[in-house]
Formats: structure tokens, C-alpha cells, sequence
DNA sequence: TTGTAGGCGTTATCAT
DNA sequence: ATGATAACGCCTACAA
């Protein structure tokens, strides 16, 4: 059997709360009696069941992080970034991948909810759970427009489709073509898009927006992809909104033949530090995924002691210059 | 405040017990009560609170997966693919990432030790906690001889490094240099290393491992690998023990003006989706990223059900053959 | 400086 | 079919 309080107090001679009161540095004790409980302690090997203090507290130092997939680099530099700041702050980390599947989004929402978790930092879309009242829970999204009571981190997505446009049309292209996800409601992508569109219109060019869906097998994008360049033989440039699609198009510009930047520009967005690391080359918007990781756990702190928060984090991107 | 059973209890006109036995579907109830009481649970909005349930099921439904950092793809995929079959096992999953802090591992241990999780399933060094006794606690290591008491899950590397040296061999190449992290004691990418200079001798040929350090930065580890080029112009062929390692190594061959593979043959190892879809032309290694979860869930639970467990599983790697 | 007693919220045993 | 009660292991008023 797992010894308790209880077989230590007894083995020490002492009561349990002298147990506990070593245990937790807490009140007076005589060095003597310390000695011996430490004492007893290393010889029963106890170890103190953390449940049951959770149970006292009513808090489990338990932060539930909630995200498409961390098999993806964008989530999961983001989430080693977070339980590293979250573990300094006496946290650890609870994680769920929810696959956009609802149903697993409202499972680990529930686990607030059963105060499995004390705060939650949430990046997916949780589709059906809107209509619960957060006001007072300590919930953080990122980059996702939960609910008007949930703040919302995000990098300036908006400024960084400017970001790239701009680059691209300073580097004397006219013929841009951006690559972006389906049109879904207040997608952070979304907002990449209008930048490019208002840009362009306001460069007197015409904006074309070429729509990849989410879930398409990868042959089928490359195939939408390639089909692009056939479309379009005058193409200049391209502005991708993510690295991965960024690469799949650097890939097939060089199967067909096409030097970069001679006959193409690329501007990605993400900027992981892996993508950086494979493709140096590539030009892309760097979302600041560190900056985003400290700003969520100061604000999921200020929740967790009822202190205000603004409704919205803005959080600048950057151009990184490589030689696409 | 937040209701409670005895506050459900109360509003339904029942007892604590019957509220939990509707909670969990045990033993005769009514229709009627089951009626009142969920209409009571509903009115009150409660939550049953899962820390009490696991202080009393003396179960917390936890796993911890311990590794060095999620923001490595490889790590990043195997605890996505972890996290979803713990889930369906009825599991969450508590994240640690070690950064090979021997301190943050043994924390991580300890939450098992607390009885915070109910298993554990590591793939870090975990160097100073070798003394502690393991033997019947549910832990599996992935890729990690941690102590013969603990299963470990590996792909086989051996077999990775002779696939990799013989495609290389079989494609003509005679002068192969192999890069590898620094010979730390049962590390898995030793064994690629000892397959490779076995196999070069096997063929007549003389063995070049060069050494990179883990833990040097970006531009000296490109720094080394392009003196490689230098050093070596008679230089047919590179297997990378890593694909970030092999993607850097494409990289400075191109600038170097060499084309893959008729001026260099490159084999990298470890073969993760990112990789995959970031680089389709990358040949490599591939580890069984799926089969790796899926056994060391299945070992995970016959220890946490007391069943006897193998004391190794070595699975199969496969060659992905790419341009390069 | 140390001990007693009650509570944290749930579940299960044993009655009724 | 339902209820009273004790337990899970810890922590803290309050008392001594």
C-alpha cells in the first residue's frame, strides 16, 4: 500500500497535522520533530497524492490547452512555448488535440468545467459550445473569435497580408496570385486575404485569390496548384497563406522549370522556426509565436485572479527576407 | 458558488446517493427520479467535479508523455498520435517537454510518483532518476533504455542505417559520409551510426562519421557541413541521421551549384508528415511514427492492468525513396 | 510547538 | 427503489 499522511504521522510519532505542516513548511516546528518526520517520510517512501490537496484547494495547477493538432509546427512551437511559460508559473499542461472534431472540443471544454483544469487557452473553432456563458471563466483564445467574453490573442494578420503584398509589389511584380483556405467565418486567414485584396486594388492591380480547401488530399492541391501557373503563363508572383503550401508551390515552380526569384516570387506566412530551418530560402511573414505563447499566459493569469483583461491582443508580424 | 451532488440532491428531493447512481447508471432507479434528477442538474447548470471522482477511483485517467520538446516534428507527431489514442483508450494526456532538463524530468516522474497520472510514457534521457525502483510502475519509454524494469518502444534503427548505406551503395556511390549527433551512451541514432560504418565495411568501403553537436547553433552546424564539401570533393553521397540535418545539407549542396542526386546522393532519417509533404523529393528514412503510438498505448495499458509485457519492441523501418 | 476534528465532493457498502 | 454513512488523503481552524 501507498503510505499516507497518516502512516508517516504514526511512524513519527507525531499527529498528521505535523505531518502536513512539515510537508508544507507551514507554522512552528521544532527542528527535532521535522527530523524525525523527514525521517519517517524516507522510510516509507511517501509521496504525497496530489489529488487529494487538489480536492482541498479547489485548484489543480492544471492548464488545458486546446488546438487543431500539435502534429502541425505552428501549434506545436506554440504549445512547447506556452508550457514552458506555463510550467515556470507552477502549471502544467493538459493537452487535446481536437481534430476539429466538435464533439472532442466540447469534451475538453468540459474539462474546465469539471475543474479537471483550472484555465484553458484554446486556438480551435468549438463550433457547437457557443452558447455557454464564459464570462467568468478563465478561457484565452488564440487567433479564434470565441465569444465576446473570451479575449482573443492574435498576431496582425491583416497587417501581415499588407506585409507581403506590399513586399511583392516593391519587388515590381503586377501579377499576383494569393493562396488561401476556404472563406469561414473569422478565420484568422481571412483577414490575410482582405489585406491582399485591398492591397492590390489599391496598387491599381486586380486581385485574384486562388481557394484551397482545408481537407483536400495532397494530390489534389498540387493539382490546383500546377494548374495555376497554366492559367496563368504571365504570373509573377505568389503569396501563400501558410509555409506548407508555400513550399508545395516552390516545389512545383522547380519541376517546372522555373527559378526562383527569377521567374517567380513567394511570400509564405507562418514562419516557424522548423520551416525556417528547412527552407531558409523562403520568404514568408513570421507570426511572433513567442510574444503570442507569454501574452496568452499573462492574460490566462489575470483571469485566474479576476483581474481585467482587454477583449483583444494585437501582436505585430515581420517580413523575413529570404531569396524567393 | 458551484453546485454540488448535495445541492442537486436537495432541488430533486433525493438523496446524494441517488444523484450519483443517476450520474453514473448504477443500480434501480425510477423513471421518475432519473427524470427530476437531470431536471435538477440541468436547473442548477452542475458539473460533477472529477478530482473528487479520481480521489476516490484512486484513478486520475492521465497519462503523462515526457519528451524532449513537442516543437520537434517528430516528438510533435508521435504525441498527436499518442494523444489521440489515449483518448480513445478514455485517457488525457498531461504534456511535459524536458528540454533535457534533468529537473523538469524528474518533476515529470514525479507527477506519477503523486499519483497525478496513472502512467507514463517517456522518450528523454532522464539521467539522474536511473536509481529510482521502476519495476512495477506503468511506465513505457519510447527510443530510451531507461532501466530494464520499463519497456521500450523503438523503430529499428540498426535496420534504418543499413537501408539507408545499402540504397546509397546500391546507387553507385562508394565515398558515403554519414552525420550523427555525439555518442551518448544508448542513444537511438547511434545504433543508425553503427549500422552505417558496419555496413561501408561490409562493402570495402572506409566508414566517415561527422559529429554534430546537439545543442550548436544554425550557422555552425552549417558551417561544419559545408567544410565537408571542402574537405571531401570526391564526395558521392550524405546519410544525415536527421532530415532536418539532410534538409540543411540540400540546402548547401545547391548552393554550392550541386545538383541532387547527379552531383550528391542524400538520405535523411526520420521521415515525419511535415517533412514529408515540406520535401517530397527528400529520400529517407521513415519511422513508423503510427505503429510506435499504437504499441506503446498497447504496452502502456497490459502494465496498467498488471499484464506481462515484453521487455523491447522493435518495429520496422521502411526507405522512402525521393530524387535525392 | 503540537493535536483534534471537520471538510473538500464523490462513490460504495449496507441498510431499509 | 432509495437513503445514511463512511471512506478516498489532504489541509486548516481552533484548541491545548
Amino acid at each position: 500500500m501507498r503510505p499516507k499522511l497518516e502512516d508517516v504521522a504514526k511512524r513519527a510519532n507525531v499527529s498528521k497535522t505535523t505531518v502536513s505542516r512539515v510537508l508544507n513548511n507551514r507554522g512552528y516546528l521544532s527542528q527535532e520533530t521535522i527530523t524525525r518526520v523527514y525521517q519517517a517520510m524516507k522510510e516509507l517512501n511517501y509521496q504525497p497524492n496530489i489529488v487529494a490537496r487538489q480536492l482541498y484547494q479547489k485548484k489543480t495547477q492544471l492548464i488545458g490547452l486546446l488546438f487543431p493538432t500539435i502534429a502541425n509546427p505552428f501549434f506545436g512551437e506554440l504549445s512547447a512555448e506556452l508550457e514552458k511559460r506555463l510550467y515556470n508559473e507552477g502549471f502544467k499542461v493538459l493537452i487535446g488535440n481536437s481534430m476539429n472534431d466538435p464533439k472532442k472540443e466540447a469534451d475538453y471544454l468540459n474539462q474546465l468545467l469539471s475543474k479537471q483544469v483550472d484555465g484553458l487557452i484554446v486556438g480551435t473553432h468549438n463550433q457547437g459550445i457557443k452558447e455557454y456563458n464564459y464570462e467568468h471563466l478563465p478561457v484565452v483564445a488564440i487567433d479564434r473569435n470565441m465569444n465576446q467574453d473570451i479575449p482573443v490573442i492574435e498576431s496582425d494578420n491583416y497587417a501581415g497580408g499588407v506585409l507581403a503584398t506590399t513586399y511583392l509589389i516593391e519587388q515590381g511584380a503586377k501579377k499576383i496570385i494569393h493562396t488561401n483556405g476556404p472563406i469561414t467565418l473569422d478565420s484568422p486567414t481571412k483577414r490575410r486575404r482582405l489585406a491582399y485584396e485591398d492591397t492590390m486594388r489599391q496598387h491599381g492591380l486586380t486581385p485574384i485569390t486562388v481557394t484551397l480547401d482545408f481537407n483536400i488530399p495532397y494530390h489534389e492541391k498540387k493539382q490546383i496548384l500546377t494548374q495555376i501557373f497554366y492559367d496563368h503563363p504571365d504570373l509573377e508572383a505568389i503569396f501563400a497563406s501558410n509555409d506548407i503550401d508555400a513550399a508545395l508551390i516552390m516545389q512545383i515552380a522547380l519541376e517546372l522549370g522555373k527559378k526562383l526569384p527569377a521567374d517567380l516570387l513567394l511570400v509564405g506566412y507562418d514562419g516557424t522556426k522548423v520551416i525556417q530551418n528547412i527552407l531558409p530560402n523562403l520568404t514568408t511573414i513570421v507570426q511572433p509565436i513567442e510574444a503570442i505563447a507569454q501574452t496568452a499566459v499573462d492574460v490566462l493569469k489575470a483571469r485566474l485572479n479576476d483581474r481585467p483583461t482587454e477583449s483583444e491582443y494585437v501582436l505585430p508580424v515581420s517580413l523575413k527576407k529570404g531569396t524567393t
